[in-house]
RNA sequence: GCGCCCGUAGCUCAGAGGAGAGAGCAACGGACUUCGAAUCCGUAGGUCGGGGGUUCGAAUCCCUCCGGGCGCGCCA
């Protein structure tokens, strides 16, 4: 049996191989590979077994002079061919096959193949663009492939917090990340509205219901200890008068559960948040599948009693204690559900399966992953992709708010709503990556609202509207479909185009990694060449009319790349601010 | 003590084994009689936490140490 390693849980390459020949890197990699090929047929470069071949990198310099795009094939190949990388480099190049993308190649450095687009090429592009509106920088990599992603999945003990925040954008943000290159994503929510948490909430309630009827009541400090508590107990009393101070926490219990719960998805839909499927885990007690996997298990010699418990032997699988399953008092623990879940989750045929979990899960993961590779789901390290966030730490008047649910000082994620918008919380929840811990200064948040990326993205979204219907109507110039875009030859222009090409790369990447922040840090390079284009090129006031009808096209295409990006990020795209 | 994550410009953070190390904010200096100045241009700012190793090539991979976070329960 292998042991899964936290570290090797990532995503699986052959899980989301890039298979479309829209990303122009890889098309270039294919030409570079034939030249190499050809050369070696040619008998102009020592034979190398296929095998002995290395990688074809293709990559974006990150200096303008190294060319668009560029390869150190040529590095790597000089020991088995016994060549200076710079001679091989020039005979890949000399036997390059005839094609549409590139320009001129230069060789520089030790051995670098530097590429130039084709302009003729780029300029086109805008044209393919403005056929493709909202599929535009769509990809095929998941195509006919299911993917789950589950987030959020908050009990309904409490409010959302910040930190929930972080992963319902998280989530939410990668599932239509995921959903642009191609896979059909199912958002699902995962809950529990059983066992003892839900026992202490009603109690809870019923508590301070008392203590409204002015009983003198100690609060117990493990109960919810939230204002919102009191005003659902305010709430009853109103409805159901004192008598409801002799029904039982059950009683209680359901009302909080449903506030709560209301609560929850008004929240999310404040972030424009939809789950397609809510699991409760009351279905795998219910329809005794937990009993199925323990019986299972125990089958498989995974499981065994000591204490008058039932433990899974996790050390097996390299961890430094076995796991109670079942307690003593016959009632399971959070990982025995969580594992038929698990099973479920591959049963319903999840080709890649997400799950999008605070740090504070990260010691979890490995026993569910193991546990139903046990059960014989050998590909379960592969299917199953957790994703860790770190919490977000709330700094307020330069001091930090410790977040929790059960204390009163937390601040809800409505809270922060408020405060800096919807469209704020989105880009800043996603802005870093989920790794990094991430420091919310609620002050800053809000007093620097005129440095925000997310106006400034917004803002050159608007100015695209601005000049394409205010302006235009003003000045009585239409927008012509048939204008000649070989004439969007200034640098500036073609930046603009490559900047929105690369849209593609970045869904590609992000889906890959399962990181969706860089497609923050690409909304603001995208705005920024725009902006860049919109000081260097006058658009309805340039020198001729079909430099102003090409130009018009151009902000058409940046207009669909913006909100396109801006739409992805779960973010509104305004035509005026 | 053990496991995982993080340590990169003053601050917040990107960085996909490949070329002088990147952005935003803050600082400093410029650009509006001109399609929206919520914008743009320029300057300065770095022993990539320290030390070893692998590699033609390391911020990136391995080892080790230091510092911070989160876990390590018959809680979820």
């Amino acid at each position: 049996m292998e042991f899964v390693d936290n570290r090797t849980i990532k995503t699986n390459v052959d899980t989301v191989r890039v298979k479309t020949m829209r990303l122009i890197h890889l098309q270039l990699r294919d030409i570079l590979a034939e030249a190499l090929q050809t050369a070696m047929e040619a008998g102009a470069l020592p034979y190398v077994a296929p095998e002995a071949l290395p990688e074809i990198i293709v990559e974006r310099p990150k200096r303008p002079e190294h060319g668009d795009f560029a390869s150190p094939m040529a590095l790597p190949l000089a020991r088995p061919m016994r060549r200076a990388p710079r001679q091989i480099a020039e005979i890949i190049v000399a036997h390059l096959p005839a094609n549409e993308l590139i320009a001129t190649v230069e060789l520089a450095g030790p051995g670098y193949i530097n590429m130039r687009l084709n302009p003729a090429w780029l300029t086109q592009q805008v044209n393919r663009i403005l056929e493709e509106g909202e599929t535009f920088a769509n990809l095929d990599m998941g195509v006919g492939k299911n993917v789950q992603v589950e987030f959020v999945s908050a009990n309904p003990t409490g409010p959302l917090t910040v930190g929930h925040g972080r992963g319902a954008v998280l989530g939410d943000t990668l599932a239509n990340i995921l959903q642009a290159v191609g896979w059909n994503v199912t958002r699902e929510y995962y809950y529990n509205d059983a066992g003892r948490q839900m026992r202490v909430l009603g109690d809870s309630v019923r508590l301070r219901l008392l203590q409204l009827l002015g009983q003198d009541i100690e609060f117990p400090d493990d109960y919810y200890q939230g204002e919102y508590i009191i005003d659902i107990a305010r709430d009853i009393l109103d409805e159901y008068g004192p008598e409801a101070a002799e029904k039982d926490w059950q009683f209680f219990k359901e009302i909080a559960q449903d506030v709560i719960f209301a609560d929850i998805r008004n929240t999310l839909e404040r972030l424009n948040i939809h789950h397609d499927v809510y699991t409760n885990e009351a279905t795998f007690y219910e329809t005794g599948v937990i009993w199925d996997v323990l019986e299972r298990l125990r089958e498989k010699g995974y499981v065994y009693d000591k204490d008058g418990a039932v433990w899974f032997k996790a050390t097996e699988f390299g961890a430094d204690k076995d796991r109670v399953l079942v307690r003593s008092t016959g009632e399971p623990t959070y990982r025995l559900p969580d594992i038929a879940y698990h099973v479920n989750k591959l049963e319903r045929g999840f080709d890649l399966i997400v799950d999008v979990l605070g740090s504070d899960h990260i010691a979890e993961m490995p026993d569910v992953i193991n546990a139903v590779y046990a059960l014989g789901y050998t590909d379960a390290p592969q299917r199953i992709q957790p994703i860790f966030h770190q919490f977000v730490t709330l700094v307020r008047g330069g001091q930090a708010v410790k977040m929790s649910t059960r204390r009163a000082n937390f601040v809800t994620l409505d809270e922060l709503i408020d405060e800096v918008g919807a469209d704020a919380v989105r880009y800043f929840m996603i802005s870093r990556s989920p790794n990094a811990q991430m420091e919310f200064d609620l002050e800053l948040a809000t007093q620097q609202s005129d440095e925000n990326p997310v106006y400034y993205i917004q803002y050159a979204h608007a100015r695209t509207a601005g000049i394409l219907e205010r302006q235009a109507a003003e000045r009585g110039i239409t927008f012509d479909p048939d204008a000649d875009v070989s004439l969007l030859t200034h640098p500036s222009e073609s930046t603009l185009i490559r900047e929105m090409l690369r849209l593609s790369d970045v869904l590609a990447h992000c889906a890959a990694e399962l990181a969706p922040h860089h497609l923050t840090f690409y909304a603001r390079e995208l705005a920024s060449a725009f902006n860049q284009f919109y000081r260097d090129c006058p658009v309805l006031t340039a020198e001729d009319e079909a430099l102003v009808k090409a130009r018009m096209k151009l902000v058409k295409a940046a207009q669909i790349a913006l909100a396109r990006t801006l739409h992805l990020l779960g973010m509104t795209a305004p035509k005026e601010m």
